[in-house]
DNA sequence: CGGCCATCCTGCACGC
DNA sequence: TGCGTGCAGGATGGCC
């Protein structure tokens, strides 16, 4: 599933083959996944000056407003003819065309006057160079929710999806379950910057692919060779051998260890 | 405000 | 082989 760095990933291939396209028409097999209503009308003949993103949200830019796009689960923005799961093509004056294809029909896109709007609830961007460490603990030390569901919460840090918070908790050494203002700043601070280590070195990797459907020439990442515990249930702990456990947390599958022995760290509960 | 649940969707793994 | 069931999950919205 697209987090930030697999959003960022699509984001640069698109600054490179969309932008100057101009749109003449549209078809939309999936009436749903392009909104409002009236988008139809108000995306014709507009030119993509553009192209940037917001946390997980891909925002198109027009000579007229612009048309934000969310992912989700499964969806994929590509210029290349998908056989199956279309819900929206934008077709251009120079013939090329995007696909907007998504399996599970989750996907959104919206053309509005103001994307701002649409992404002002939206917390500080992890990669920024407004969230220092320092803003995260004081983040942090005034919550008093359970740490992993607050990382998922895109008004408190807006970019983070399930892989890469089971991922950054493991590398900081905190359980997650632990309460965010019992986390020690020591400890809050070797978060941050695990956020920003794996953000970083996944968007190297262009992003990671969990979920490799068939045939689909989709360009993939290999940072899940990197994952430490994502998806790695029952198998051992890459440094101390222990078995990773699998459990729910706010209806989300969380992988984790128990005691990492080597180094003498410790996954704690605070 | 936080916690919890349902909703939206489909494909796939599983058991029988 | 094929059916039914459960599970996966990002964001939103309703309820308590």
């Amino acid at each position: 599933m697209p987090e930030l760095p697999e959003v960022e990933t699509v984001v640069r291939g698109l600054q490179s083959t969309i932008v100057g396209e101009t749109i003449v028409d549209l078809e939309i097999p999936w009436e749903k996944a392009l909104q409002p209503e009236s988008a139809y009308d108000s995306l014709i003949d507009k030119t993509i000056r553009r192209v940037s993103r917001r946390a997980k949200f891909i925002i198109i830019e027009l000579n007229i407003g612009a048309l934000v796009v969310h992912l989700r689960m499964t969806g994929k923005l590509t210029p290349v003819f998908p056989e199956k799961h279309i819900t929206v093509i934008l077709h251009f004056r120079s013939g090329n065309a995007l696909y907007f294809q998504d399996m599970r029909k989750f996907g959104r896109m919206v053309y509005t006057d103001d994307p701002a709007e649409l992404v002002e609830h939206l917390g500080p961007e992890p990669l920024s160079d407004h969230f220092t460490p320092q803003r995260f603990i004081k983040m942090l030390q005034s919550k008093q929710r359970i740490i992993k569901p607050l990382l998922l919460d895109q008004s408190f840090l807006a970019g983070l999806g399930n892989i890469y918070v089971d991922e950054a908790l493991f590398q900081a050494g905190i359980h997650p379950q632990s309460i965010a203002s019992a986390i020690p700043g020591k400890n809050s601070k070797l978060l941050h910057k695990a956020i920003q280590n794996i953000l970083s070195a996944s968007i190297k990797a262009q992003g990671t692919t969990i979920l490799n459907f068939s045939h689909g020439d989709n360009q993939s990442g290999t940072y899940q060779a990197a994952l430490q515990v994502y998806g790695r249930k029952a198998q051992s702990c890459l440094v101390c051998e222990t078995a990773i456990e699998k459990i729910k947390l706010g209806q989300r599958g969380t992988h984790f260890v128990q005691i990492v022995k080597r180094n003498s760290k410790q996954i704690i509960t605070y």
